[in-house]
DNA sequence: TCGCGATGTGTGGCCGGACCACACCGCGAC
DNA sequence: GTCGCGGTGTGGTCCGGCCACACATCGCGA
């Protein structure tokens, strides 16, 4: 036996431990729960059993079960509270942008992924996103597709115009702009993939808005081009859209000064500002 | 005091408890890491300190510090090992795409992303990287710039037609072709975001392909495609190696059923808006 | 009869201590 | 010199406990 002698060493037939059975008593709680979550028997809203519940079912300790919720939370699968109560417990949601924000922002910390990949990546998967948005309007109603709400875009825009946003709330409802127009594209995970690269540079971000010499006029110009984007996409020009939000992404990261090198062609002078 | 009298409770100036100091245990250990990270203190190939070290360094208890691991090990920051010696302990690694799998595939475990968004993102990156890496190919030696290595790729190949190869060993071969290609690309972000969308639907690809009614064709197809790729890569022609790695993917997808609707809009062929 | 405080119950959060298997390291016997 | 064996430090696992919390219930007094 090991590990002290437990119900799970019943399970193994005979013999050594850990490597034996080769997977950590954790992995063994979220296999189980992957498990309910395909089958159907756990849906978003449900709630997991209670801690000490699963781990007397699962014959294992309440602090692996613990260890399974904590990966799970992190992943954006489920939510815990205490207390008791309808919204007690784990209860399941569906946020993989935050699985995906802290997992890009960790790796970014790490140094192993420049900030410029995460830029790079988000101009292609938006570009994308407002050229396939901006190709619905065009083809809606020609062949029975109800063209993409765009008013909540534009409401956002409305929001920005006031001038006692602070820049912080400025960057959230830039965040919320084209966070809806990438919902629009209807694909969850590259919205899913777009939010988590956002939040994990978001610091950086801010940081480099603080920097700026003159906030008011990048901000003036920001907005003057998400009013061109907004403006592409709702007269059905896909290429114009994609081209312009580039312009956007990139002008804006260049601006300040956050398009550290690429991992790509960190060779060749990828520096043009300066 | 809260949760029995403990050195963190000394931190917290007066009061209350959780909701007061509002981060969980273990997420502080995980900050504590995350800014070991970003400073350098902590690089890839380094070891983290004891968990009970940590713990007693951060007045915690080894429970929490565990709980921190266990979400870094699934974000594919760490690795753990028992026992002692160079590789014992919690290593610093830098596998990006172990979190995405495992990440992506609870979400589409738990039936909000669908298979056909997996597959779309994954046209959408994969045409991307191939172009970028054929336009490589182009402009090599015009500018100073190295051309890509494709003898990876074409040894891949090679491999891939062993006429011994099974199912399993077929798809692991075809991975690392289409990942030698994205990596050449250089951005890696990309990579281990195509990565991780590969392994999430692993599974599903696997048992496809058992269901199809002659594999062997498919197979033989599959690799005069991937030929095809390589040598629109190879001739330095961006738009025609784009194409083909689309309607190579989407073909294979369309063929072993796994295009299951995407959650865009499942009436209109989910062509890359264009 | 109605309102409201005291009490009960179930939940996650956290702790400390314990034991195990493991891998390495170095000492001592041969 | 070589071999064997115990010491040491590591993660893996478990147990039992206590706390704060939020809700449900009951009972008491107005």
């Amino acid at each position: 036996m090991c590990g002290r002698t437990t119900p799970r060493q019943a399970v193994a037939t005979a013999g050594r431990c850990p490597t034996l059975w080769l997977v950590r008593t954790h992995e063994l709680v979220l296999a189980r729960i992957e498990r309910d979550l395909s089958a159907g028997r756990l849906t978003v809203g449900g709630r997991l059993p209670a801690e000490r519940t699963l781990a007397a079912e699962l014959g294992v300790s309440r602090a692996s079960v613990r260890e399974a919720i904590r990966v799970l939370e992190a992943m954006g699968i489920i939510r815990t509270n205490v207390g008791s109560g309808p919204d007690a417990g784990a209860v399941v949601i569906d946020n993989p942008a935050a699985g995906m924000t802290s997992g890009i922002r960790l790796h970014v910390a790490s140094h192993h992924v420049p900030v410029g990949d995460v830029v790079q990546l988000r101009v292609l998967l938006e570009t994308w996103s407002v050229a396939r948005v901006a190709d619905l309007v065009r083809t809606a109603g020609t062949d029975g597709v109800t063209p993409p709400d765009l008013v909540g875009a534009s409401e956002v825009l409305g929001l920005m115009d006031e001038s006692s946003v602070t820049i912080q709330e400025f960057h959230r409802l830039d965040a919320a702009f084209h966070g809806s127009l990438v919902a629009l594209s209807g694909n969850v995970l590259v919205a899913a993939v777009m939010a988590g690269l956002r939040g994990a540079i978001h610091d950086y971000v801010l940081t480099g808005s603080l920097r700026l010499p003159d906030w008011p006029a990048t901000a003036a110009r920001l907005r003057a081009e998400h009013r061109g984007i907004l403006a592409a996409v709702e007269g059905g020009a896909p290429g114009e859209a994609a081209e312009r939000v580039r312009a956007h992404i990139e002008g804006f990261y260049r601006e300040a000064e956050l398009d550290g090198a690429t991992s790509a062609t960190a060779n060749d002078g990828n520096r043009p500002a300066g």
